[in-house]
DNA sequence: CCACAAAATAGAACATGTTTCACTTCTTTC
DNA sequence: GAAAGAAGTGAAACATGTTCTATTTTGTGG
């Protein structure tokens, strides 16, 4: 959420660019600077490392993603059907763009110290979707109903949260495919979710 | 299980030792070689990359684990308190020398596609071994029932693994603490396999 | 408008993963 | 044991992330 002056916009939207065309890889910073127009020295000004560019990239993606999910009540008639389609939504808005999700959580699980907030806050913004969306709340809005915070549903929404986030790091692995993705989200939320 | 020369051992031990020392960055080549008493070259010729050395260490390191907890019986009463075993074991296994194993993690995750098969190894020999505790036989054995392949215990036994998987990955990048780890199994496997 | 401080720039320099090369040392085969 | 090929070696070269420096541009208070 932090205002990011112009350089800086134009130094993630490259850096996205890049990485939507040919990955991690192809975002070569000398690249990045010369594309966006600016110096390298100014793109070291703004972020601490190609990781962090990327990490930005993640933030404003997933907060484009939140906002489009999270703008209506979660379609569904139980938890089950709700869940499925929050995590469905969100692996196919990132599989739009195969390359740079596999940028992303590259970066995401670089183990960088210097990004354990931004990593700890699309944590939190997802664990938001999805217990919104096994209470049958619409995302965006304050909690209707002042629910215990410590319950049962975070548990659950963590633990979907980490079955989804294990199985999309082995799909950017190559371990195998988008659809498995979402089957082991269903199984987990079958098995967690019992209607 | 590939035989691995001496060169290659030396290799692979000396990253061991100077990830274990001072973590990821820590493992220089020019360094690994030197100390290897090896040329760069001869490196080059064993691994096509620093992310494949760190990964023959993580087979070599998850192996020995293995065969130390799979010797013997899950010890516990039942499913729940073996699956705690074993996920405490590899745990504590791993956290021994915490920064190999956040420099394990990175390759882990790094989404390199020619080490995804080791890394489909090493989620199988976890997947053994869970399947073993929930089952309580002992893993390195060969089940002594010809239980169907496809059962509930798989899925569950695969969840676990996801969620021991992004839990590390998260203590890996100082999002918590290792206790945190131990106590997302612990919880997915209380809803999962209630006793 | 002017002086000056902050920011940006071009470009060199450095660190380290990766590749290449010319040369030497093994190993194998006859 | 000599020739041929494989493997190893030391060193240079290259690619790219990161840092540094000298210079220029920009924006601001007087």
């Amino acid at each position: 959420m932090d205002v990011m002056d112009d350089r800086a916009k134009r130094i993630v939207e490259t850096a996205v660019a890049l990485a939507e065309r040919d990955g991690y890889q192809a975002v070569r910073l000398r690249d990045v600077a010369a594309t966006a127009q600016v110096a390298l020295g100014t793109v070291y000004k703004r972020f601490a490392s190609k990781e962090e560019i990327l990490i930005a990239a993640l933030e404003q993606e997933s907060e484009k993603l939140v906002a489009k999910i999270g703008k209506k009540p979660v379609p569904g008639s139980d938890a089950q059907e709700r869940v499925r389609f929050v995590f469905s939504a969100l692996t196919k808005g990132l599989l739009r763009r195969p390359n740079l999700a596999k940028a992303l959580v590259r970066s995401l699980a670089s183990g960088d110290p210097n990004i354990t907030e931004r990593v700890a806050s699309f944590h939190g913004l997802i664990t938001t979707m999805v217990m919104a969306a096994i209470r049958g709340e619409t995302p965006g809005e304050p909690a209707a109903s002042p629910v215990g915070v410590d319950g049962r549903e975070q548990t659950v929404s963590s633990i979907l949260q980490n079955v989804w986030f294990a199985s999309f790091v082995g799909w950017a692995g190559g371990l195998h495919d988008a659809a498995q993705v979402l089957e082991d989200v269903d199984k987990a939320s079958e098995l967690l979710l019992a209607a």
